[in-house]
RNA sequence: CGGGGCGUAGCGCAGCCCGGUUAGCGCACCUGGUUUGGGACCAGGGGGUCCCAAGUUCGAAUCUUGGUGCCCCGACCA
């Protein structure tokens, strides 16, 4: 571990690489921008996937699964939609090879290209509101509840694991309603969903609000989102919840017949969130040992390490004692490989970050008792192995709260109130994170501050208090304060 | 697409400026032994088209030219 590197480094970005490394969260893959995800990442985005998916059906949704290739047609249905994804869309064009008659390898078959290009899905609203149409015809059909778990691809100009890759795993929920109010309610709850699992699964903070028409979803009538604040004080999009209105209702002429039997177009929402998750997990937490994860969505919660090493006794009290904690529905390794040491051990779980560690050694079992050490604080305690099971169940309670008001501590005490320009770029460049700020409602305004010091609007805050100020750049009049940062 | 940097063993690197034995170091790996409460030690061993091509030279990892691949920073974005 390179201990020259901290979390709030000037090189943040190379520590953040380096711990996805060693963390053995992520490989390179041979395709620019696309990533391998190893056993340790893969094993808590399950952990989160498994909670958001039980969130989404807790809520009425179910699982269902549209194609991975779209007709390029059908992206320019909706205006904005295709405006927005467009550039960055990866387009199939061909469906065979053959040998090149020229010797070496494989060519393209130039007599097998297709009639109309496909694009690999960076998003799927538009083939998904085109089966809409054939699902939806009574407003007994509704609403349509619906969410998809699948890889999307977007050829992003600048790559960075986990926070930005050309193919990413995700969800996305696509929801239909016969009315505005229901379509709108919805997506205010699934931002609720959102929140609460970054909040209580992840323990990371977010804040809640909308982006400014600016930062909108291409084709989306409002964007809702929550917003997280990584260790270096820049800014991370966690999840996204869009009210489309009746666009993509209208581009793909999704209609039902009311109650009084009229014809009206159907309303919408769709809402994601991505394994840009993990990113944002490794970037609230973790510390120049490495990893720092949440009991709740930790692969393996608690890691039994024999000290010196495995014998007949230890293993007696070690496997009993992982069996009791597995009965109450923890995750426990019993490490007992005898080629490494204790020491190589320890370094080793909080490198991937395991919450909790015992260590049970000949010494302290003949006093009945074990030692608990805590990856979040690094303080160790010695306790009765006769107590294990209950002060361990506690242990990760305790560790999962800790985590989240340890989080919420250094967010909050990185959101700055602003008046003047001046402190704006002071703040920006030397405390950073969240800077709470006027600004007169105008793009113009939003992208000039951007251009002058790369921050954005991150969101207006759901929670904003009506206050009389003035606009930062401009000075023209503001109502409420929005919230700027730096972000990735 | 601009600006930097790097291609030498599985990984991380030194050597290059100033050409010259058999290309070296750390980690990892294999064998044997001693160890074992915070990343063990000793001894021995295996593993290389020095990114590719052409050129200069008696001689190129090293110099020249041209390719090529990757990484970082910026513009784009979840």
């Amino acid at each position: 571990m390179a201990k020259e590197i901290t979390p709030r480094s000037e090189d943040y970005s190379q520590w953040y690489l380096d711990i996805v490394k060693k963390a053995g969260l992520s490989d390179n893959s041979p395709v620019r921008g696309c990533m391998v995800i190893k056993p340790h990442g893969f094993a808590l985005w399950e952990n989160m996937r498994d909670q958001l998916d039980r969130m989404f059906k807790d809520t009425g949704h179910v699982n269902a699964y549209f194609p991975l290739l779209i007709p390029k047609s059908f992206l320019s249905k909706e205006a904005a939609h295709v405006a927005g994804f467009a550039k960055e869309c990866a387009v199939v064009t061909h469906y065979r090879l053959k040998n090149d008659p020229n010797g070496g390898g494989v060519i393209v078959d130039p007599e097998a290209k297709l009639e109309e290009e496909l694009i690999i899905r960076p998003t799927s609203e538009t083939i998904i509101w085109d089966t809409y149409r054939n699902w939806i015809k009574s407003y007994r059909d509704l609403p349509l509840l619906i969410n998809q778990w699948a890889n999307v691809v977007r050829w992003e100009m600048r790559t960075r694991p986990f926070l930005r890759t050309t193919e990413f795993l995700w969800q996305e929920g696509h929801t239909a309603h016969a009315t505005k109010e229901e379509a709108m309610a919805e997506t205010l709850q699934m931002l609720d969903v959102y929140a609460d699992f970054a909040e209580q699964y992840m323990a990371m903070p977010v804040i809640k609000g909308m982006k400014t028409p600016n930062e909108r979803f291409a084709g989306a009538e409002e964007t809702f989102c929550i917003e997280a604040l990584m260790q270096d004080g820049k800014a991370l999009q966690a999840g996204t919840s869009h009210f489309l209105g009746q666009n993509f209702a209208k581009a793909f002429e999704v209609k039902f017949l009311n109650n009084q039997n009229k014809e009206e177009f159907v309303w919408a929402t769709s809402w994601g969130a991505s394994t840009r998750l993990i990113g944002g997990l490794i970037m609230t937490h973790s510390d120049d040992d490495g990893l720092i994860l949440p009991p709740k969505l930790a692969p393996i919660q608690i890691v039994i390490v024999p000290i010196p090493k495995p014998t007949p006794e230890i293993d007696a009290a070690a496997l009993q004692l992982q069996k009791n904690l597995r009965a109450k529905g923890i995750r426990v390794k019993y490490d007992q490989d005898d080629s490494k040491r204790p020491g190589f051990k320890f370094a080793e779980y909080e490198m991937i970050g395991v919450p909790v560690r015992i260590g049970i050694g000949a010494r302290d079992l003949a006093e009945g008792k074990i030692e608990v050490a805590r990856r979040d604080t690094k303080t160790k305690e010695s306790i009765a192995l006769a107590d294990a099971e209950t002060h361990i169940n506690d242990l990760l309670v305790t560790i999962q709260t800790d985590m989240f008001t340890a989080a919420k501590k250094f967010r909050d005490d990185h959101i700055t109130r602003v008046d003047d320009f001046k402190t704006f770029e002071e703040v920006l460049d030397t405390k950073t994170g969240f800077i709470a700020a006027h600004w007169d409602g105008t793009t113009e305004t939003e992208e000039k501050i951007k251009e002058l010091t790369k921050a954005t609007i991150r969101c207006i805050p759901l929670d904003a208090i009506e206050e009389q100020g003035v606009c930062i750049l401009t000075g023209k009049p503001s109502n409420k304060r929005v919230l700027f940062a730096r972000a990735y």
